[in-house]
DNA sequence: AACAAATGTAAAGTATTATTTACATTTTGA
DNA sequence: TCAAAATGTAAATAATACTTTACATTTGTT
């Protein structure tokens, strides 16, 4: 599972503590999610796409291994 | 968290135990999931909308409790 | 260089998601 | 009506998501 999160965030130029807030997780949670280390929940996944104004499909992409 | 996952099923006339075997799961997880019992992982999520060709944001609504 | 902001990482613990097995109830069709 | 298929439910367990705390590294700015 890829996700293009880093890449929407800098997009409008917000750090991952400002997602983190935005989105009422743990800076952590965000990095941790940015860096692969797992998938967020479905309702993290579309509070993600709301705040990013995208679907859930062109933050996260689902690979052969999902 | 509502979804209209019966909804889509009723669509194309698939049976719980036909979706789970379709994506993966058993049949209990879908049904626990058409029951509200739990939201489904975002790579589920992913799956069933690939599968029933909508996107995930159809299937899945977020609510004020979210 | 020096400082601050941002990002990376780790470990321990809690909460949630998903599985299996098993059985009850409802719906459908012959 | 009777049987089969479909759906509902529950308990125990496993796997995963997320939090908190805490510290290290990187990046940008003066």
């Amino acid at each position: 599972m890829k996700n293009t999160i880093k890449v929407e965030r800098a997009k409008i130029d917000i750090t991952q503590a400002g997602l983190a807030e935005q989105l009422g997780v743990s800076r952590q949670t965000i990095n941790a999610i940015e860096k692969g280390k797992f998938v967020p929940s479905t309702v993290l996944a579309l509070k993600m796409a709301r705040f990013f104004e995208c679907k859930v499909e062109d933050i996260f992409l689902l690979e052969e291994m999902d």
